[in-house]
RNA sequence: GCCCGGGUAGCUCAGGGGUAGAGCAGUGGACUGAAAAUCCUCGUGUCGGUGGUUCGAUUCCGCCCCCGGGCA
């Protein structure tokens, strides 16, 4: 774990990067290494965006706003569509100034576009999405495939409908295939070696019962309250409706299930991310800074 | 105490004289615009214990233990 000393000693012209599984105390950190440092908090999580959750997510509350900046959190609406490509777009503009941001989160994605770079490929017009999800629902699937170019092909896993999705509709949208638009993606926003990145490594039992207990808290918290407010329009099919333990407790709040299957449900769910996590960072975060925790 | 049903993978359970298989959990992996998403891979465990029948028992029989339910 980073001593104060070393929070102190990072360079204030480099952005901090901050990632980590689910619940293994980035947000504490981040809040650490901002409040020694006067940088602003800036979100990578694919769900804290979303106005309508903050116990669900684990999105910082307004007593912890109030101790330092805080960018890109709850500031999307439930039934706005988000992406990577909104994410990228958002932060550039956050990226210059002294100190640098701690850019804390644990989607891995969002991480790899910043750092690596994402194709420039034009936002697909919702019609076009429905249409492509109306087809593989029909089970279109080879139909779909066939107008893809060949490169494409090759590189998409077949076996994944979403990935022959996207590549159909970006062929659809842009008359071009996936698979040229990646090859010309555009150098990152910034380098890796320009930031100071730090990789959270949590230890799997020690995680999976800070996840349970995570859980509790937001039921103590009053999760049941903030789903609730979310069931008059519940649609499930909006990504803000992705956020782990929503459709669980929804399910139990429509009597569909009890509390504690929602709650075993939830845990579980969070656990499996956790561990999809873990393999993402050990395939593409090498590079970074390994911190331990416990410590 | 007696009568039924059951004790098989971490959990729920299927199977059946030639040492066993599914779902879930878990593992490893993929992933450039839904990524808290989506997808792929991996199944040996004294088949409750102990005697017996048998070339061979987890499977059949006896006894014992444990868990349900019923009758006293």
């Amino acid at each position: 774990m980073l001593t104060d000393r070393e929070i102190s000693e990072l360079p204030p012209e480099a952005p901090v990067l901050l990632a980590g599984p689910t619940a293994s105390g980035k947000s504490e950190l981040a809040l650490r290494i901002a409040e020694g440092t006067g940088r602003t908090i800036v979100n990578a999580d694919a769900l804290q965006v979303y106005s309508n959750w903050q116990v669900l997510t684990a999105r910082p509350d307004s007593a912890t706003l109030q101790r330092c900046d805080h960018a890109l959190y709850g500031h999307v609406a439930p039934d706005e569509t988000y992406s990577v490509g909104s994410w990228t777009r958002e932060v550039e503009p956050l990226l210059g100034g002294t100190p640098a941001p701690v850019i804390v989160g644990g989607t891995g994605l969002y991480f790899r576009a910043l750092t690596e770079g994402l194709a420039d490929i034009p936002p697909v017009r919702d019609d076009i999405r429905q249409e492509a999800a109306a087809r593989l629902a029909a089970g279109e699937v080879d139909e779909l495939a066939k107008a893809l170019d060949a490169e494409t092909l090759q590189r998409i896993d077949m076996s994944n409908p979403r990935r022959i999705q996207r590549a159909w509709e970006v062929q659809r949208a842009t008359g071009r295939g996936l698979a040229d638009w990646h090859d010309s993606t555009p150098p990152p926003l910034i380098a890796l070696p320009d930031t100071r990145p730090f990789l959270l490594e949590a230890d799997r039992d020690w995680l999976a019962a800070r996840i349970a207990q995570r859980f509790d808290a937001m039921l103590a918290g009053g999760v049941l309250d903030e789903v609730e407010a979310n069931l008059a329009d519940w649609d499930p099919d909006r990504p803000s409706s992705a956020a782990i333990g929503a459709p669980e407790l929804v399910a139990h709040m429509q009597g569909k299930m009890t509390l504690f299957d929602a709650r075993e449900a939830a845990v579980t769910a969070t656990r499996q991310y956790a561990k999809r996590q873990r393999t993402w960072f050990r395939a593409r975060m090498s590079g970074w800074v390994p911190l331990t925790v416990p410590s």
